[in-house]
DNA sequence: CAATGTCTTGATTGATCGTTCAATCAGGAC
DNA sequence: GTCCTGATTGAACGATCAATCAAGACATTG
């Protein structure tokens, strides 16, 4: 593994587990075995590495994220809760200190530079564009007329919501409470969509 | 106004629009106009200064938050949404820059001190407690059986979730989707008591 | 072998951080 | 008038921060 790697990597566990803000550039020298004339070679400077860990999270969804929540799993729905579970899978690992980088991220950085905001949001928005595909594909199972992009951005809601809830509480149990929720929603709206086929059939 | 009360004001204001971490006590002493000695003297340390300010929001929930979103509105769900509102009106105002004080802290302090968790759960807990208040006022129009306490911690969940993605995003519109997202969920509840009401008569 | 460019080293920089403290001051008690 | 108390002042401290840089190691060429 290069430098570059090392670096990035032990930068992607850092602000992870302590935030942006927290971790000092010697922590990611300490952590990679690197040198600061090292890091500074290949990262300009400290955003940098930032930009760097929010490019690696938004190519690495697919391999990363959603394949490993996604094996074996077929129904579109239930892939959407299997993601989910995999952020439950964190905390539990963690004992509800570690969340969602992304959301973290977002809400430390109050004011980011114009390109790091960018790539915050459009981590976002390849969460939302694959769970709205699960929603796709349950086609008429799904009420006609619902806003698709709508309830994907819901669901991300009810993740970051419920993750940040069970951190502050230090108890997985909100973070249940709120998937719980959402499922109901759910069956609400596929109940709805059954109704509304045997009416017509 | 005394020194204290001062300094604390700023101290909100700051943490607010930058967050702890990227706060300095240099800050607070200049907006508050006073010196590092005062500071001290009032508040032994740092964080001591975000117990005050936290406790400060946990006190104020009442008069601060709740009393002026409820102004004039008697119904309990139109309460609920009131609420969320009053968080609309402050993403609007700053341009989707300044969210939820508590969720964003709460985010920030990866692993805060004991005292400092707990008054970040108690300020939640304190908020789906006024919450869940109007849900058990709205009664009959919500069906027996809803886990009140989860779907309070799930309006908490759709307000931050919808706050992180609109900042995220520096656009209103994806907390205005979250939360019409939970508007229609709340409108299924209230049409199944319907018509378990009307199926019972 | 020599030359050239890339990467690595780690001591060092100046700025900024939270915090300390001796000195000063106003106001009441005795 | 003397003493005491609590609040205030602002210079100063050591630690830590992100970032720099001259020097050397290494690899890739001609």
């Amino acid at each position: 593994m290069d430098t570059r790697q090392r670096i990035l990597l032990a930068a992607m566990e850092l602000f992870w587990s302590k935030g942006y803000g927290s971790t000092s550039v010697a922590d990611v020298l300490a952590r990679s075995q690197a040198n600061s004339g090292s890091l500074y070679h290949v990262f300009p400077g400290k955003q940098d590495l930032l930009i760097g860990v929010l490019e690696a999270y938004r190519d690495g969804i697919d391999q990363m994220l959603l394949a490993p929540a996604w094996r074996g799993i077929d129904d579109p729905i239930e892939r959407v809760f299997a993601l989910l579970a995999s952020y439950r899978r964190a905390l539990l690992e963690t004992e509800c200190v570690y969340g969602c980088p992304i959301g973290s991220l977002a809400l430390e950085l109050h004011e980011p530079d114009p390109p790091v905001r960018e790539l915050l949001a459009e981590n976002f928005r390849r969460w939302t564009a694959a769970v709205r595909g699960c929603l796709e594909a349950a086609g008429p199972r799904l009420p006609a007329g619902v806003d698709l992009q709508g309830l994907a951005e819901f669901i991300l809601t009810a993740m970051e919501g419920g993750v940040m809830q069970a951190r502050t509480h230090r108890d997985v149990a909100y973070f249940d409470r709120s998937i719980a929720a959402l499922r109901h929603h759910i069956d609400l709206l596929t109940s709805e969509a059954e109704r509304a086929a045997t009416a017509v059939v």
